[in-house]
DNA sequence: CTTGAGGTACGATGCAAGTCGTACCTGAAG
DNA sequence: CTTCAGGTACGACTTGCATCGTACCTCAAG
């Protein structure tokens, strides 16, 4: 069956040093900063964030966001699905995600 | 002469990724979370944390914070002040120490 | 079935970072 | 002056982490 199977913490567990380690990495804060970007938080594909890494890489950075609850993986089988955890974010730690839209190049700032 | 001859970058050159790096140590949050929750802003002591670290790697930290923009160090040659920059904070991260001040025992939570 | 793309598991490697020991500097107290 | 506490500089050590190579798994398309 497909979904979800990989879990991260409940939402009120979020640790914020966890959260600050997933988001020290240059190449995780830019998936941060594009999901946060997309107001509409669809499903994405794990290679459409362009990282110029290598996928085996790509799965730890992914396993970090995950297990920093900042994301969901949604399990396939031979596919990956990325979703960015929004209201469980927001509810612990209302303004981070604002924090990482604001150095989006195309930024959440409204024109 | 005495004061501020430590300098760290400008407000509108702090950056994301140097300030989460800094966040990322437990240490280093904890002085922060001290400092977010104190209003009054005030200068205080290296050694009124209570940082169960060497005073070599404390040294280190503070560098580390002043360096990523969220602490000015206050030399007087034998002494050394800590000053959190709040204002250039809240200018280029807004809600970014509130976050932090959540995280206190005390919290930035008005009673 | 076979093939191939997407993903993971495990291990190795290289580098960044936290920590401390030793030595030295600075200024206040005596 | 000497003494001493606070801080720094330099170096060494150790741990953590980002990265990738190899091998294997899963599923969809032929």
């Amino acid at each position: 069956m497909a979904g979800m199977n990989l879990v991260g913490p409940e939402a009120d567990a979020l640790d914020l040093g966890a959260v600050f380690r997933a988001l020290a990495d240059e190449h995780r804060r830019s998936v941060m900063t594009e999901l946060a970007a997309d107001r509409s938080d669809s499903e994405r594909g794990c290679n459409s964030f362009n990282l110029p890494i290598s996928k085996q890489t790509q799965t730890h950075h992914f396993r970090v966001l995950r297990e920093a609850g900042l994301i969901d993986e949604i399990d396939y089988g031979n596919r990956k699905g990325i979703r960015l955890r929004r209201a469980d974010i927001e509810k612990r730690f209302p303004g981070l995600l604002t924090l990482l839209g604001a150095e989006s190049p195309g930024g959440t700032a409204p024109r």
